[in-house]
DNA sequence: GCCCCTTCTCAGAGGTGCCTCAGAGCTGGG
DNA sequence: CCCAGCTCTGAGGCACCTCTGAGAAGGGGC
């Protein structure tokens, strides 16, 4: 079976072959961040600087989607979009795009089932969104064909499309930065990630704070998840956190 | 199943195979948005620009409907239809045209079934009266054989022919933007769905607007379905909106 | 047992997101 | 021509969220 670097069992392609996803920037460090964060979700990334080589780099691979940034040197993000979908219309895009920028333009031309970023972002939500809209393009499955059961740990359920997590059946109310971590330590149940690594992955890559708040926001998750059961959310003394199921 | 990109069940032709529709429109900005949401709704789509390239996409995609722009660079949208009707009579046709522009030739020529929406349209209009169209052509039939129940969320029903919404049985009178985005959230139930989605969606592509007006209809729609009754549609701060029937 | 270092918790400042109200512009009907 | 309904803008205000700083608590080494 094909699977992650990390070990999780990878999002794969319908006939079981890893998924394809090129990654169009021309920040080389942020090219490179994301293009680390895909392959450690055990998909196959290529890069690209510009709108041209994105193209020939698309003809070549044939990606099931691509990360893509609108303000390229050569072409616009919008350009390029369109010219993708005259050969490949199947392929999914997610646009990386500044805050205040040409926002509504990118709301206007992803109302097709693409989705959109705005920097500066964070590693997990990148790769959410894509997962989310390779799930509902039907490009990709879950390795197990049965029902998809979400993300599910012990007792603990997370629906990410109703944005609603449960323990035991009971409602869990979040803020934006509780679900996102939330997020992360379930898709690496039983797996210590050290307070750099959530840092890394849930706050944005601009991030300039200390990773004092990430023991702030653990402690929050704790008081709404752990408040009063058997504790899922376990500190581990010099190397950082792990979540598991109580009988785990 | 066929199923859209959004995880629904899609419209589909009655053999199950995915409905195929040909969009016709010389502006490759618009084509784009409206290739994208069609196929978003789990319909095979193709794109031509002009009458000529229609017509031959037509012969060889043998569409089930056709989204045909009145003012095309080659020749009138009417020639096309007539051209279409000679070798496809069956064929379903959703005109594109401008507000002021030959209504009334328009709505002559659309007695016969097939139908029209004014430019700037919202994306949820025209797939709307597509899938209208469609039913009522008899070409496409609900994914389940049983009975169509409609849209129903909860105690919520919207009855898309009649433009009627009762909550509890209870009638509930709604504005034409009010009821569009109703629609669009009954159509996602469960869903969070972000502001700018809604945009895309609801509004009209050339919406230059903020987000704002969003809010300002969410707490419309609020006071008339929500009001002393258990809240349907929740606020998922920093996400977007919810639609979801009371009991979990 | 003592000390040091890590982690936890609390309280509060500052920012932001969201809701609501009031009103202007527009349109269509009487 | 006036009125009613609809749509959108802008401003005000509240609530929540995020992060900082400081002190408390706890574990491990000696």
């Amino acid at each position: 079976m094909n699977t992650t670097r990390s070990g999780r069992p990878a999002l794969t392609r319908p006939d079981g072959t890893a998924l394809r996803v090129l990654v169009v920037d021309d920040d080389p460090d942020l090219s490179e961040v994301l293009t680390g964060a895909l392959r450690y979700e055990g998909w196959q990334v290529r890069a690209a600087a510009d709108g041209a080589a994105a193209l020939a780099a698309a003809r070549e691979l044939r990606p099931d989607a691509v990360v893509l940034d609108v303000m390229l040197p050569d072409m616009d993000g919008f350009t390029v979009l369109r010219r993708l979908h005259e050969t490949q219309p199947e392929v999914c895009v997610l646009f990386l795009t500044a805050r205040d920028a040409v926002e509504d333009r990118i709301a206007g031309l992803t109302a097709g089932g693409d989705d959109y970023v705005t920097k500066p972002f964070s590693l997990e939500e990148v790769v959410a969104r894509l997962r989310g809209l390779l799930r509902r393009a039907g490009m990709a499955r879950r390795p197990e064909p049965e029902e998809d059961p979400g993300l599910v740990v012990g007792d603990l359920v997370m629906d990410e499309d109703a944005r609603e997590v449960t323990r035991a059946g009971e409602l869990i109310e979040l803020s934006p930065t509780e679900f996102e971590l939330l997020r992360f330590l379930m898709r690496n149940p039983r797996r210590v990630l050290s307070k750099a690594q959530i840092l890394d992955r849930v706050w944005s890559y601009d991030f300039g704070g200390r990773a004092h708040v990430v023991e702030l926001y653990i402690s929050y998750l704790r008081k709404k998840i752990d408040a009063g059961r058997e504790p899922m959310i376990h500190t581990v003394r010099g190397a950082g956190y792990v979540l598991k199921p109580v009988t785990g």
